[in-house]
DNA sequence: CTTTACCTATTGCATGTCCAATATATTGGT
DNA sequence: ACCAATATATTGGACATGCAATAGGTAAAG
């Protein structure tokens, strides 16, 4: 697996990254957001979570990355986990839903604008009318 | 200042913090990201950089975070620096173009269902049918 | 009842992010 | 010429992120 020596950078899924130039690719953080994010739409257990997370990463965190991010999350009374059997669900608490919501106009306010560019030139290119 | 003590979150604006429920608040990471739109857009020099992402994230980064990242940037081409008297501008590369691309793209990806949310439920608090 | 598979969980480590403090250089005002 | 303001830049450190490796518990299959 290609892996940027030092970056400041998105790291893109593995199978994406051939094609990816040099020293272009990382990227930390978000993971607790897109966890809450997950769970604001339905309870779920863990490697479902790390499923769906895998999906818009492109890499499936691995345990050492997934429980304990859960678990500070529960830590912090943001979620709450039942263990039945050998699954444990976990679902969001009306604190992670108010936690969520603040991060989220915060998440829309530093980088919303970003997306809006995407979607422009997404939809400008369907139109075929770039140029403009 | 208020600082979450261990955290897996955004950290938020200051100003906006003190009605921050406690431990909900870090985000690290996407400086570079930023940096590459926003150079995509037009030069800057690293001042004015900072007072753009200062808008966005509600803090405007240290020199000790900024200059560093526009080293780093520079140092795999994806940027060029230009100085003249006490000013340095800075400019995208078309290998930063390429790979600001590529990043947006994975961005996009992996969080613009979030955005969509977001602004699904923007709107509809807008027309006022939440409900729905 | 053993084997296999799978979910959950922990630990240790490498690395990136970002701030505080500090230093240097250039410009403008007096 | 001197001082203040401002832009650029470096260093050191604190801390969060996330992976690899490892281990234990439960359930299903043979």
């Amino acid at each position: 697996m290609y892996r940027s020596p030092n970056t400041l950078w998105f790291r893109m899924p593995t199978e994406k990254c051939d094609s990816c130039p040099p020293n272009c690719c990382d990227m930390r953080g978000m993971l607790s957001f897109m966890i809450l994010w997950l769970l604001s739409k339905k309870s779920m257990y863990g490697q479902e979570l790390a499923k769906e997370i895998g999906k818009r990463k492109g890499t499936k965190p691995n345990p050492g990355t997934i429980y304990p991010a859960l678990k500070e999350l529960k830590n912090r009374g943001l979620i709450e986990s039942n263990k039945k059997g050998r699954m444990t669900t976990y679902q969001i608490t009306e604190e992670g839903r108010k936690g969520f919501q603040i991060a989220d106009e915060y998440f829309f306010r530093a980088f919303g604008e970003i997306f809006q560019d995407h979607n422009l030139i997404k939809t400008s290119r369907k139109l075929g009318c770039l140029e403009s």
